[in-house]
DNA sequence: CAGTGGTCTAGACCACTGG
DNA sequence: CAGTGGTCTAGACCACTGC
């Protein structure tokens, strides 16, 4: 269930091997020859087949973490991309619309496939679920960030293994509390892994104008993809209940979330404590 | 953002109008006499340019809520389908695909395409995101279900509006406790209209082996589709953590959950309060 | 083996965007 | 207008299921 660090879950790694794909165009597809090319012949069990779609989806993976393909620009169109990978068209629709699934990549009729951005979706906040009560004044929607703390500390043990570290190992460790209409209401901790955020400063956190994981992405080149929350409610201590500007009695969401980057890399552990008096958690199920 | 009701939000239904779809297999496709078809002419604004497969699929739906198509059976093939709505193979998989994609729908490689349920899904509980903390011991699997009370009464000012009744409506309104391992997690409270439940009572609910989602899809013919959660976190009153057995200072997460039917029709409210000691709410962010 | 869904292609045309 | 994504088709072949 849970992720191992570093083992992707996706396939079509292997079976690829020779992905120039100088497939003859003889009739029908030419996925047949994986049986001489990338199977050991003495494959235990699954015969791991990939369809051609998801190995061009692979490597467009490959283009979007390496940054050849970069935040909030276009990438190659349909057609390029054909030819780039000697395939139809048809083909690598199918890849881009699972990548579009996974909002990885974004579609415009007309204009191009552009790269995902946490940045200029004026939507604020992709993952927080946090919504005022419908009874509430209009869209109180700028809230107030107060960086409360950003500091260099050590890896717990319970921190080190959600986030793939060795105990010990560096971490910034952030505070801060978020307020809606002046109502303080979430205050959240966070840690990330020291070396990929290498000279994150409350400063620079408090200097940027636009969504965490915008500045994530615009400063450090971390783009988060994916996150898992776990919630819970809860009573808040003595500090927290200070800080939200409560008192102890009020019971709080506690929303633990890993977020992680390509791979299933995860490069953030993010403690929040909701007040839901005036708001609550949205979650919608299919 | 609230669904009106009777609004169904797909639209699809108006353009299609003379859905014989006779095009004759003139080379390309054959939407473009929808000019002349559904088109007032003098259409304010917007086109509402619907594309073919989303006039199959809403065709498709209608099989579907009809009772054409019951649960857990096999619609027609594709091939089938095709023929049916005289359009090519690859239109009525699209179609298929967002059925799939929005879990109305099952495909399986090999056998055919099934009509979602509720029950025969051994991964029981389909909306239910409390899972166990991960240091717990083993699956608990089997949780033990409670019937505390099940009557008919009156809709609220509040509760019609969600259900999309009158206030002053029948409706059956349910409770009861769910307990893992022996300790009770959950108390619900439900209500649904009267009408399509007529019959529903205590005993019914008791002896059914299943999902209560499951009992309403093959007792009442009603299939819920999708859901929204509100969650808050809370303190009981006094009646509520005596049937949890807790005192009145344990925080609990409150779980309002608006589940519906085909055409974003409401059919129950419920609302939850999940003991989240030795359980937590998963949720998945893309 | 036949039947079903799944993949792939090649080509045509449509809807939308922007110069 | 050219370029891009979006729709549709017709046909071939593959992988899986079950008789």
């Amino acid at each position: 269930m849970i992720a191992i660090c570093f083992e992707v879950r996706a396939p079509a790694d292997k079976p690829v091997a020779s992905m120039s794909v100088s497939s003859p165009p003889s009739g029908g597809n030419a996925n047949t020859d994986a049986s001489e090319s990338g199977m050991p012949a003495g494959a235990t069990g699954t015969a791991a087949f990939s369809p051609l779609y998801q190995q061009i989806k692979a490597l467009m993976l490959q283009s979007l973490q390496s940054g050849e393909w970069k935040p909030s620009h276009a990438i190659p169109s349909e057609q390029d991309l054909a030819a780039r990978y000697k395939v139809s068209q048809g083909t690598v629709r199918k890849a881009i619309d699972e990548l579009a699934a996974e909002n990885l990549v974004v579609r415009r009729q007309g204009k191009g496939t552009f790269v995902a951005t946490h940045a200029e979706r004026h939507i604020q906040y992709r993952f927080l679920r946090l919504v005022p009560n419908s009874d509430s004044p209009a869209e109180e929607q700028p809230a107030q960030r107060r960086i409360i703390d950003c500091k260099r500390s050590r890896a717990s043990a319970e921190i080190a293994k959600t986030l793939c570290l060795r105990a010990g190992d560096a971490v910034f460790q952030v505070r801060r509390v978020l307020s809606f209409a002046g109502s303080p209401t979430i205050l959240e901790d966070l840690w990330l892994p020291a070396t990929p955020f290498k000279g994150l400063t409350a400063d620079r956190l408090n200097s940027y104008d636009g969504a965490m994981y915008a500045l994530f992405e615009t400063e450090f080149g971390v783009r988060m993809v994916r996150a898992e929350e776990k919630i819970k409610a809860v009573l808040p201590d003595a500090e927290q209940s200070n800080l939200l500007q409560i008192d102890g009695h009020t019971p709080l969401l506690s929303v633990e979330r890993t977020a992680f980057t390509y791979n299933d890399l995860p490069m953030e552990l993010r403690r929040g404590l909701y007040l839901t008096d005036k708001h609550f958690y949205r979650n919608t199920l299919n």
